[in-house]
DNA sequence: TGTACATCAGTGAACGCGCGTTCACTGATGTAC
DNA sequence: TGTACATCAGTGAACGCGCGTTCACTGATGTAC
């Protein structure tokens, strides 16, 4: 008699000699998929993800040391995933730097709203050292532009300031970009994650709220 | 031998007869404790509690159904806390509505900031069908104000719908109240999760960063 | 005033479960001779 | 061309742990007679 049953497991292909890595990306995906289903990074055990995989718990060992490896990477593709999602959006936008960044900020709300169980494992409360290095004591390094070098999600503000610093180089404001870029970046995260809590709440418009916050955050009246 | 040891308990003292609901407070008290100590509410089971408490596990049951049953009193209680502060802010205001706006909105800002694992608690995911009661299908009910019925937390909305009111009264701003109140609801929102999830993020001093959020968002040039 | 009894405020042991992690292993596939 | 062998990609059983929950219980304290 097994007292440890692991019956459910739908019996996959193992990878072809050479192949063993293409594991680890179906990891990330069990990982995402469970996060999906449940809608918070607890479900995320070494087991559930070996289930939710197909294969025996052991097997992840060899490509992850332990769950908070496998978090990190699926913290970093969703990352990914998120500024593709911005720069496509400026890829439609057309030239007018208001424009682009209203289109730009309006798509990283969209996609919170639209994956809110994955944006929401981007700033977890787990994640609190990982995204930026300075911690508790001195703060974060700057780059040459004087913006903080982030550890994850460095695309994505850079893509948000860049769109602030268009605007102020084409005249169209004359706000400080670093301090309108951290506004508008705290307005947008508090958008995504308010109305992801309040699922009942009457929110007005998103397009039109994502407009007036940007218009009145950068003072592009 | 024992199997379950439970050795670490501090042996309290049992609470006088007609005294026993006393216990439930010092479980919301024990819970608390522990989400300050480990900044998430994962840490609250009920062995944990029990040990922090100082009693045995199964004498929770006859205070709480469960374990959600607990994290509904601590949330309800953080949200009187949050509420509390902001009204002490708003009689410590004088009378011009845009600084009792501003004082207000610090307020809560700085609660979160000051206190960010209760703050965390009171949005989790896990709340998302306790704020308020609409849910998938229709949304909330309006109460006679035409502002949403909130199930935790209204009182602290109403707060601030109520500045934003102030301030359209007194011909400081022409905005959609309900939309302006939502707008800085968010941006508040945001300002303190983003924060609190990139401790080291060089964010600018927080009084004027909150005093340009409001003034843009709800008009008040 | 004494005593039997009900009630209150909890306790202690035990159960079955899912978890992370270890260990020795298996079976397919490419490679050297 | 055949075969021994190394390597790769995993497996299966077992461990000890903390968890939620149940059950029968204990010991102090107030109350009825």
């Amino acid at each position: 008699m097994a007292t440890d049953q692991e019956l459910e497991t739908p019996h996959r292909r193992r990878n072809a000699r050479g192949e063993g890595a293409r594991l680890a990306e179906e990891i990330v995906e069990g990982a995402l998929a469970l996060i999906e289903q449940t809608g918070t990074e607890e479900s995320v055990t070494l087991r559930a993800v070996a289930r939710q995989v197909g294969i025996a718990a052991p097997s992840i060992y060899a490509h992850f040391a332990d769950r908070r490896a496998i978090m990190l990477a699926v913290v970093g593709q969703v990352f990914d995933e998120l500024s593709r999602t911005v720069a496509a959006a400026l890829d439609q936008a057309g030239a007018d730097p208001v424009e682009r960044l209203v289109a730009g900020c309006g798509a990283y709300v969209a996609f919170g709203l639209a994956h809110p169980s994955r944006y929401g494992v981007l700033f977890a409360p787990e994640r609190r050292d990982d995204l930026c290095e300075g911690g508790e004591g001195g703060g974060v390094e700057l780059d040459g532009r004087g913006r903080p070098v982030l550890e994850l999600g460095g695309e994505a503000f850079d893509l948000l300031a860049d769109g602030v610093e268009a605007c102020v180089a084409a005249g169209r404001t004359s706000v400080d970009v670093f301090g309108a870029a951290t506004l508008l970046w705290s307005a947008m995260h508090g958008t995504v994650t308010l109305q992801s809590a309040l699922p009942g709440f009457p929110f007005p418009d998103q397009d039109h709220l994502v407009r007036s916050m940007v218009l009145r955050l950068a003072q592009l009246a």
